[in-house]
DNA sequence: GAACAATTGTTGTCGTCAACAACAATCTTT
DNA sequence: AAAGATTGTTGTTGACGACAACAATTGTTC
């Protein structure tokens, strides 16, 4: 009962507890909470980014009511019209079935539309509509902002490491 | 209708589309789709990351059958043993009402005991059983194996960089 | 000390999302 | 032409975050 003050991986000692069973009682909580291993598990520091990230995205287009996925759809067809559902979910990694739903939503709103492909009669070209690329153009102002915030979160030149670091999953 | 070629922020040019329309027949689908603005966003980067780290944790430990959030739940109450729900619940950024769920779960494995705490009756004193520990030992060697994936992924000084850029969000 | 407000654990609902499975229409292969 | 694969669609399931309500208990205020 003596391994859990240290984690193999990273030698980060486990932040000692000053509580062993009582006297948390008018403590701050969440304040002096020790995480243990899960400090040096790149895990748990991506989700909670995530978590940050994503809110603050939906946050900052929150007057435009585009969410990350809808705006990842429309900035791909934007920039490849004509692609079918099926490359449009496998290149961002979206199920089929998922993205059904998000084209019903971006088409009633009249950003996208889906044409019948002149090739393969099963399949779907999509396209933005002018009002749909209007609009991108107005979503990727406020994304930049977003991009700025996190900037501010977390340092611009960290930013740009970051997205260095993670580019082979992009 | 010339500001989605370079989107600010990166340096990065938008690939340029080579099928206007036509011509992704036999194409390989997924293959050769430009991102455009997506490339330059944390948010996208982060996302993807995260499912990829997520899927390897659950297939390194799907022997024992823990998945990320079960193994944070336990990395804390081992840490810090006599915890409250509220406390756990408020440091690892998750509800109560979501950890209620969790903690039973884990208490049906016998990995986790809520014993009544002397001090505060609302609350339960969150302690790890002799099994809890036991198990909590072997969680954290495949952890680490699956921690050492990432490192192989994305290289071990990248992921450590990582960890600092993030260390803000743990 | 009694009344009121706040906290804790619990239960429930709602909406989002990933993962499947099944299906009809269509294309490809043999 | 027959068999198999692909595309879009519909549906189900389970995990998850957000939120509201509730009983029991604690803290606060008069």
């Amino acid at each position: 009962m003596s391994s859990q003050t240290v984690h193999p991986g990273t030698g980060i000692p486990a932040r000692r507890k000053q509580s062993a069973k009582g006297s948390q009682r008018h403590i701050d909580p969440g304040a002096e909470i020790g995480l243990d291993a899960l400090a040096g598990h790149a895990g748990y520091a991506v989700r909670r980014f995530q978590l940050w990230i994503f809110q603050d995205f939906i946050r900052t287009l929150a007057a435009v009511d585009i969410k990350p996925t809808q705006y990842s759809v429309l900035t791909v067809i934007g920039a490849n019209p004509g692609l079918s559902q099926m490359a449009v979910a496998k290149r961002l990694g979206i199920e089929r079935a998922r993205l059904v739903h998000l084209l019903d939503s971006l088409e009633r709103r009249r950003l996208v539309k889906r044409v019948q492909s002149a090739t393969d009669r099963r399949s779907h070209a999509l396209h933005l509509t002018a009002q749909g690329q209007e609009s991108l153009r107005k979503f990727k102002r406020l994304a930049a902002e977003h991009e700025r915030h996190v900037s501010d979160k977390i340092g611009k030149e960290n930013r740009e490491r970051l997205l260095q670091i993670l580019s082979c999953f992009t």
